[in-house]
RNA sequence: GGUCCCAUCGUCUAGCGGUUAGGACGUAGCCCUCUCAAGGCUAAAACACGGGUUCGAUUCCCGUUGGGACUACCA
C-alpha cells in the first residue's frame, strides 16, 4: 500500500456532475486504473450552505452512468469535523496559525481601498503578531504563511511552476464558527488518504503553493505530486457554463447519448494518443498517460460529441439499445414502460434504425415507422407521391403482401420486383409511394426491412388508408 | 490592478530543428442508391506577431499581442 498509487476526485456537491467535472473524474480513474492504483470519491461539502445530499446521489449517479467506479468513499468531509478540529488546534499551538480577529467590515474596506490604490491587495497581517482578543469577534484562524524564499510547483503537465512566497496571503483555514475551509480540508484529507498523485482541473493551478506550504505543516512526507489539466471553455472561449447549454452529465442521458460516447469525447479533449479517435475503456486505459495532455483551454464542441453518439449507436448491439430505449420509447408515448414488447422485435426494428438515428431520443421518434395505426401525410408530400398513377401500384403492392407467403426480406424484395416487372417501371416508381404510403414521409429505413419490420397487418392497413386517401381526393 | 497559466485549420488535435504541416468533427462537391442515412473519394481550411539561437525554426529562448484562471470566513 505504501507506494501503491492513490488519486481521487473531489466534487463538492453544490450541482450536478458537469462535463468538467466528469472529464477530471476520467482521468483520474484513467490513471488509476492503468497503475493498478486506487481511485477515491470524496465530497467536498464544507460549504454547508451550498451542499446537498441530493447533489450527493447526483454526481454518484453520473459517475456510475459513465462508469467510473471507485475504491474508496464516498468520504464526506463533513464526518470529519473533528480531524479538522485537530489538525487546527494543532497548527495554534504550534504557532503556525492565529486567530484573527479583522471583521468582515475591515477588511472589506482595506480591500476597496486598495483597488482604489491600484496597489495589489494582501492581507495586511494586522492580527500575525497581536494576540489582543477583541471582544464581541469571534475569530477567524490564519494560517502563518512563509513571507520568504519560493514554493515550486513541478507539474506532471505544465513542468515548472514558481510562485514567491511573499505572494501567498495568510489564508483563513477556519472561519469565525470555527468551520474548516477547502484549501485547508484538502490538505488534510490528501494526507490523512495517503493521495499520491491530485489530478484536477487548472483553475487550482493558483491553490497549489498555498496547499503545498499547509502539506509542509501538516503532513510527514513530500506532498502529492500534481497534474493541472486545461479548462473545458464554451464556444465563446470562457469557462463552460449553463449558458452553454446542457452541462450536467445526466442531461446527457436523458438527451439520447450513450456513456461511451461522452467518456470518448472526454478523454480526447485535452489528451490524444496519436491520430487515433475512438477508444474504448481498455483502450484508454491502456495508453492513457501525462505526456500526451495538452496545456491548452479546450472549447467543448457538441457536434464532435453527436459524432461519436452516432458512431456508438451504430455499433452497439441492437439488443443493449433494445433495452436503453425503452424510457424514451415511454417518454415520447409510443409504447408504455411496462408495454410486453417483445425486445427481439425492438432489436429488429433498431436493426434499421442505427445508421440514422444519432441519438436515443432520435431513434426512439423513428420508431413511429413501426409503431402506430395512422400515419400522418404532410400535403406537399402526397401531392408529389400518392398520385393517381401510384394507386394501382399500391393496390397491387397492397394485394401481393397480403398473400405473401415468406413475409421476409427477400420475400417482400420479389413482391416490389414483381410489381416493377409487371409495369415495366424502375423500383423508384414503386418504392417512393410505398414509403410515403407507409410512413407519411420520404425519408426512411429500405423498404424491403421498412415493410418486413412493420409486418404484414400493419402494412397492409397503413397502404389501405393511403389508398382511401387517394381515393378521397 | 496583482499572481499564474495558455497560444497549429472554425473546433479537438498530431508534431517533440529539416514534413507537400498529418488526422478527426463540421462545411462543400462527387460516387454509391428505392428515400434518408451510413460508407467511400475529393476540396477549401492552421503554425498570432516581432526579435534572437541555429546552416535551418511550427518546434528552443525573450518580448508583444491575444485568451483564460485565480485573487472569499466558495470549492
Amino acid at each position: 500500500m505504501s507506494d501503491k498509487i492513490r488519486v481521487r476526485f473531489a466534487p463538492s456537491p453544490t450541482g450536478h456532475l458537469h462535463i468538467g467535472g466528469a472529464r477530471t473524474a476520467l482521468f483520474n480513474w484513467l490513471f488509476a486504473r492503468a497503475n493498478k492504483g486506487a481511485f477515491i470519491l470524496r465530497i467536498e461539502d464544507t460549504d454547508l450552505d451550498r451542499s446537498t445530499d441530493e447533489y450527493i446521489q447526483a454526481i454518484i449517479e453520473g459517475m456510475n452512468w459513465l462508469g467510473l467506479t471507485y475504491d474508496e468513499g464516498p468520504h464526506r468531509q463533513t464526518a470529519r469535523f473533528d480531524v479538522y478540529k485537530a489538525h487546527i488546534d494543532r497548527l495554534l499551538a504550534e504557532g503556525k496559525a492565529y486567530y484573527c480577529y479583522c471583521t468582515r467590515e475591515e477588511l472589506e474596506a482595506k480591500k476597496e481601498a486598495a483597488i482604489a490604490a491600484k496597489i495589489p491587495y494582501k492581507y495586511d497581517g494586522t492580527c500575525r503578531n497581536s494576540e489582543d482578543a477583541r471582544e464581541g469577534v469571534s475569530p477567524v484562524v490564519r494560517f502563518r504563511m512563509p513571507q520568504h524564499g519560493a514554493t515550486i510547483v513541478d507539474d506532471l503537465i505544465r513542468g515548472r511552476m514558481v510562485f514567491e512566497n511573499e505572494q501567498l496571503d495568510d489564508l483563513v483555514i477556519a472561519r469565525s464558527d470555527g468551520s474548516p475551509v477547502y484549501n485547508f480540508v484538502v490538505v488534510v484529507d490528501d494526507v490523512d488518504m495517503g493521495i499520491t498523485h491530485v489530478i484536477r482541473g487548472d483553475d487550482h493551478i493558483n491553490n497549489t503553493p498555498k496547499q503545498i506550504q499547509l502539506y509542509k505543516a501538516i503532513g510527514h512526507g513530500e506532498p502529492p505530486l500534481f497534474a493541472h489539466l486545461p479548462m473545458i471553455l464554451g464556444a465563446d472561449k470562457t469557462r463552460l457554463s449553463k449558458r452553454h447549454g446542457a452541462t450536467s452529465v445526466m442531461a446527457y442521458k436523458d438527451m439520447g447519448y450513450l456513456p461511451e460516447a461522452l467518456n470518448n469525447y472526454l478523454v480526447r479533449l485535452g489528451w490524444s494518443s496519436g491520430d487515433q479517435e475512438v477508444f474504448s475503456m481498455d483502450e484508454m486505459v491502456a495508453q492513457f498517460d501525462f505526456s500526451h495532455i495538452g496545456k491548452s483551454a479546450g472549447v467543448f464542441n457538441p457536434e464532435k460529441l453527436l459524432w461519436l453518439n452516432a458512431h456508438y449507436i451504430k455499433t452497439s448491439a441492437s439488443e443493449r439499445l433494445a433495452e436503453l430505449i425503452r424510457p424514451f420509447l415511454a417518454a415520447n408515448g409510443l409504447l408504455a414502460e411496462d408495454a410486453a414488447v417483445d425486445s427481439a422485435w425492438l432489436a429488429k426494428a433498431i436493426n434499421t434504425l442505427k445508421e440514422r438515428s444519432q441519438t436515443l431520443v432520435e431513434m426512439a421518434g423513428q420508431m413511429r415507422f413501426y409503431i402506430g395505426d395512422t400515419v400522418e401525410f404532410d400535403q406537399k408530400t402526397k401531392e408529389k407521391f400518392l398520385t393517381p398513377d401510384a394507386q394501382p401500384l399500391l393496390e397491387s403492392l397492397r394485394d401481393r403482401l397480403q398473400d405473401l407467403a415468406d413475409f421476409s426480406h427477400d420475400g417482400i424484395e420479389s413482391v416490389f420486383k414483381g410489381i416493377c416487372e409487371n409495369a415495366g417501371i424502375g423500383l423508384k416508381k414503386i418504392a417512393q409511394p410505398a414509403r410515403v404510403a407507409l410512413t407519411g414521409g420520404t425519408a426512411s429505413p429500405g423498404i424491403y426491412e421498412l415493410v418486413e419490420v412493420m409486418g404484414r397487418s400493419l402494412a397492409v392497413a397503413r397502404l389501405n388508408a393511403a389508398i382511401e386517401a387517394m381515393k378521397a381526393v
